[in-house]
DNA sequence: GTCTATATACAGATAGAC
DNA sequence: GTCTATCTGTATATAGAC
């Protein structure tokens, strides 16, 4: 229907000033929540005219999708990272629970939470596509791992690995993650080597080999 | 300073309009968020005029922490009752973790519960003495119980009950609650048993008695 | 205390020049 | 695409009569 476009050139996605409007409101959306952002500050944020913010998205609600749904890939992204840089530890389990905590209680996955947690309501696909994109992702390849740790023999056999990862996440969030997301204050890396080193434990005896 | 008050005469609080204010501040603050109800709304769903929702309140700041302030004091009430009907069933942890399930995914207990969250960066105190209510109350009762099991060697000791409260809690919560506070769809009654049944089970792997 | 009517501010969104 | 200037609705909060 359309004419054809041009092979790869410019693509809207590329601009530079669509990249600041993105950033800006990156920022005061995780910051200030959908209704305390408003579309001047998004504009005076990103150094550019309110007219240019309508000129690359057709509204505040078609902006904050498009944020959140960056903020999908770039979580998609970390998990990735993260899966390559625990998998390969000696102790693995509680590497992986290190690992994972620190980056689910950095202000930034907190105020992420936060904010799709406020507007999952008026954006049920949002919220949605932000759950498939974290916390289930991340139970699903965890589920393989533990998969691979029942077959290797370390963990006991004969229960369903999702489950098992979905244990396995409970205890490490516990109160730590509702007092966070709560606004309470971020615990150091040795508080939540603490939480993380007692959650593996209380999992080893749940779902450890049956000999141990 | 003031004259002397007139004894246990009419108190402000026993206004059928104010009463009438804070019951529909509930409903739409609940609802529709803090930023999302208008004053304007909670008037008109009070059946009022807004400048007497102003004589009862300085303003809406005012009146957001009146209700959550009282939807505390109520939460602390249900968390009696809720402790009584448990505490007293033969198979008292699977059924203490249906009794709390059921009460912490019911539409109201997860609307709370994004209210509070939204609003934590704006009102810390509310979100704190929510916090103290809520989750650390139910802990602080569930660590007694846990403790008193122990004693009776129903599970094992040597741990922390406090802890033992935190995994069980997280046990059950698990990815059911991070879906449900993402606004996805409440699971009946049954699916509600079945992952308490399996969260108990796991639990006492962890801390049931050792020659179990 | 309670109402109607209004002051004041700022939100989202657009018109039109360049 | 980008800007300045503006339209239009609605928000919080208050003035003043009863």
């Amino acid at each position: 229907m359309s004419p054809a476009v041009p092979p790869c050139s410019s693509q809207p996605e590329e601009s530079p000033k669509r990249t600041a409007i993105l950033g800006a409101g990156a920022l005061l959306f995780m910051r200030e929540g959908y209704d305390g952002t408003s579309m001047d500050a998004v504009a005076k944020e990103a150094g550019v005219s309110k007219a240019t913010v309508y000129a690359h998205f057709t509204g505040k609600d078609s902006l904050f999708a498009a944020i959140v749904g960056e903020r999908c890939a770039a979580i998609a992204a970390e998990a990735e990272a993260m899966a390559a840089q625990a998998a390969s530890a000696d102790d693995a389990l509680r590497e992986m629970g290190r690992v994972w905590m620190r980056f689910l209680l950095q202000p930034e996955s907190l105020a992420i939470h936060r904010t799709v947690i406020a507007a999952c309501t008026r954006f049920p696909d949002l919220a949605t596509a932000f759950y498939e994109a974290g916390p289930e992702r991340g139970r699903r390849w965890l589920a393989g791992h533990l998969a691979e740790e029942q077959r290797a023999g370390r963990l006991r056999g004969g229960v369903d690995p999702f489950l098992a990862a979905d244990h396995m996440m409970g205890l490490l969030r516990g109160e730590t993650y509702l007092r966070c997301i709560l606004g309470g204050p971020t615990p150091d890396a040795a508080a939540i080597g603490a939480v993380v080193d007692r959650a593996v434990a209380a999992f080893l005896r749940a779902y450890g080999p049956p000999g141990a």
